[in-house]
DNA sequence: TGGGTGACCATAG
DNA sequence: ACTATGGCCACCC
């Protein structure tokens, strides 16, 4: 067991439970960026939290479409994290998504902002 | 205690 | 349009 390995404390439950499940609300074929969720949950959060988050995100036991967040530029920066470095690539793919030099494509379409989609009661 | 790091972002030149 | 820089916040050594 490497210990830089990421582990879910007491500490960070409640804030990697509110990225994952920001993540899982991401519908099929769209996507979002690290930034738009740190805005969801405030900006206080910081962008770079959520691909920290992210890291933890393959420990958990409720599927984390990890796949579907991108960064600002629609660029998929996370690949190399994946099991397989095209693991993330043809997830997207298999969504519809268009990707190509690690891009996406139609990222306009694509785009999806939690803070906009989404309905706070 | 303090400094380094990160799947980022916005701004300035 | 591209590069440089600072800020961001939690974690680790």
């Amino acid at each position: 067991m490497p210990n830089n390995s990421i582990k879910i404390t007491e500490k960070n439950k409640d804030y990697f439970d509110s990225v994952f499940q920001v993540v899982r609300l991401i519908p099929e074929g769209r996507a979002t960026s690290y930034g738009a969720i740190s805005n969801c949950l405030g900006t206080k959060s910081g962008a770079r939290m959520i691909g920290w988050a992210m890291n933890a995100s393959h420990s958990q036991k409720e599927y984390v479409p990890a796949h579907r967040v991108v960064n600002r530029n629609g660029m998929l920066t996370g690949k190399h994290h994946f099991p397989s470095p095209i693991a993330m690539q043809e997830a997207l793919e298999g969504e519809g998504v268009e990707i190509k030099d690690d891009k996406i494509q139609n990222y306009k379409q694509v785009y999806w902002d939690p803070t906009v989609e989404l309905t706070f009661d």
